[in-house]
Parts: structure tokens; sequence; C-alpha cells
DNA sequence: GCCGTTACATACCGATCGGTACAAAATAAA
DNA sequence: TTTATTTTGTACCGATCGGTATGTAACGGC
């Protein structure tokens, strides 16, 4: 039989891309197809119709995305050093190097919360899984000392998710570096350090 | 000459409704006639196209929510207790009394930017109003004695802006309670108090 | 070579989109 | 009561939406 003429992954970054940029609504097939260079019945063939497609994106994207917080989080034994990387790194634009970009998970819980059950329970599970990993990195820091006693260590992975979500819109309008500079520093003061 | 046969305020609400409920791109016209009870024509009489009732919908937002923060802040001499009120009360909905309808300023930034750059900065400088507001309450209370000396005001008044946004679309899915509670419990942690 | 099967591009579908032409209805001014 | 003016409801506009029917091109198996 004949072979597909596309790389079907690359195909689907493109479009993982597109909706990324633009949300679900706001993304039209035309431009779908335009950017995963494939014509629409080869588009269905291959992934169903666009919600099909924005659910492979979003799969994608959050599988991505955890393994880029979780590889940032490694790099740095520390706790506040490895928070103070993560945090500055969303502000440089992440993995895809454009802060503007913000998050697909997080622009799918605003723009489709609550209407689209299915995608907003995915998307906030996906943030859990980020809660579990800020809460566990922080753990870490209690039992090695790093961090002072005392603290609640869900409650500070809990609210640290929130910083990061709140920070990711923020980013979107690309507001000034020293803005952003200072939520950072501001939000970094959450986890006390033994002394 | 004939007189209008609505309210232009009243149906400007429902619009404002209707988008804070959907955001702009998933809004339709027939929508927005329907809630706001009036023929396409008279919408366009009285508001001009589906953009510019978008603008107005916005700043009406804008200028309700920023009263309604000042009030919470204003209610609680005391910093601490005036943002916990204020976490708390976003987390039972607010003025809507709706968690999950979330902040038209957050959605517009969270869905338009950076394509749709004079909306996108009207939300952005509706962000920094609110992030002035939290910082001139940080400044009261360092001045006050209630909070420890040392702390940048500027920098945690922008980090629980940060919260403030990040809490905001948390609560949008409608997670449990305990989460919720948990991550307002941390955030405030940001604000030391003076012993 | 041929055949069966699959993917391809073109061209098209009904529905809905945002937006408007038009004429009837309602009022204030004269 | 007439007239000038504005609003209203209906019916419609072209464009675009998401999605598909159809015929042809490209391959593997034989």
């Amino acid at each position: 039989m004949r072979p597909r003429a596309f790389d079907e992954e690359q195909a689907l970054d493109a479009a993982m891309r597109v909706f990324w940029e633009k949300g679900y609504e706001a993304t039209s097939l035309s431009e779908l197809t335009e950017k995963m260079n494939i014509r629409k019945p080869s588009l269905y063939a291959a992934f169903g119709d666009k919600r099909e497609l924005f659910g492979r994106s979003l799969d994608r994207y959050m599988a991505k995305h955890l393994e880029y917080m979780k590889r940032i989080l490694e790099q740095e034994r520390a706790v506040v050093p490895a928070f103070k990387s993560l945090l500055n790194d969303l502000a440089e634009g992440g993995s895809a190097g454009d802060p503007a970009l913000g998050c697909l998970a997080v622009l799918t819980l605003d723009e489709l919360a609550p209407q689209e059950a299915e995608w907003t329970e995915k998307a906030w599970a996906h943030q859990l899984r980020l809660a579990e990993l800020f809460c566990n990195k922080i753990v870490e820091g209690l039992q090695s000392g790093e961090l002072a006693q005392g603290q609640d260590a869900e409650a500070l992975g809990h609210a640290l998710l929130a910083s990061v979500i709140g920070l990711t819109v923020m980013l979107k309008t690309l507001p000034n570096a020293a803005f952003i500079e200072s939520t950072i520093t501001g939000t970094l003061t959450l986890l006390k350090e033994a002394k």
C-alpha cells in the first residue's frame, strides 16, 4: 500500500504549536493544514477530527512539559536554586524559547473550563503532577536540612504551582524584565532556608 | 425619535457575562443577542461590532473588579487577614459567586496575547493596578510594624499577584477544597509577620 | 506486468460565522 | 396630525467554519 508522505510526529508537533499559540477556538483547520503541510483528508485520516487532534496535541505537550520540568528540578540538587532556575527558565521562554507562548495546559484550563470537562480534567491532572513534583522537591529539602523545619511542604508546593501558573500568564504579555525579576524574587521567599 | 427599548448597561452586563464565561473567540453573535435580549441591528447601533462590544465589556469588568479588590483589602486593617480574606473570597467565587468563572482580564491575557495587543495591554494594565494595590497594602503593614522588617514590598506584591492569577486559573476547574485551602495557606506564608 | 489497497489533492458540502439592507413601528418636534 | 428621525424585527449577505465525496497517484504483494 501507499506509504505516508508526511511524518506523523512532525505534523503533530506543528499542530501542537498552533494550538499552543492560539488556543483551541481560534485555531482553524486551514491554519492547521497549512502549518502541518498536509491536506485535510490526510489530517482526518491520521488524527480524526479537530477535537481529537487537539487531544493528542495536548497529551504530547503535557508529556514533554512534565519531562522538561522534571529535568530542570533535578539538575540542581539544592531546592532553592532549583526553583530559582525553574522560574528564571520560564521567564526566558522555557523549552520553546519564547516566554509569550505561555503554557498550553494553562491555556486549556482557562479557555475551555468548565465547558470541556474532558480536556480540563486532563489539563488539571497535569497540574497535579507538577504539584507533586514540587512537593517532593520540597520534602527533599526539608529532609536534607536545607530548608528550615516546620514548613508545610504540601502547602508550599501548591502555592509554588499557583505562582508558576500566574507567572506563565504574566509572561504572555511580555511585561518588562524588572517586573518579572521582582515577581520571581518574591516568589522564592516562599521557601525559607535553614540558617 | 424612537427611544431605546432596552437598558444599555443591563445589556452590557449580559454581554460581559457571556465573554467572561466563554472568552472572546468562543462567544458568538447569536449567543450575545440571545443573552442580551436584543436583535443584531440594535447591538451594532448601540455598541459597534463584536470587537468594540468586547472592549466595553472588558472595561466594565476591570472597573468593577478593581473596586471589588480594593474594598476587600480595605475591609481588614491588618495586612495578613486582608490577603487571607481576599484569597478565601476568590475561592468562594468572589463577586460573581462562582469560582469557576475565573477572571475575564486573565482570560483575555491568556487567550488573546500576544495577538491582540490592544486588549492584552488593557488587561495587563489592570494587573499592574492590582499589583500597586497589593504593594501599597504591604507597605502599610511594614510601616505599622505588623510585618517583619526587611521584606521587599514590591517583590511580595508582585508575587502575590502571580499567586492570585494562578489561583484564579486553578479555580476554573473546581479542584477539591482541600487543595485550594492548602494553596492559600502556602501563599500566605509569603508575608512574614513581626514577632 | 497487474491488482488491491491506501494516501493523495481537488473540489465540494451544509452550517454558522460576523455583519447589514430594508421596511415597519415608535416617538419628539412642529 | 404631520413630519423627521431613530429603533426595531426580519430576512439576507459573502466568507469561513469543520468535515467529506471522489477520482487519481503511489506503493506492496503476486
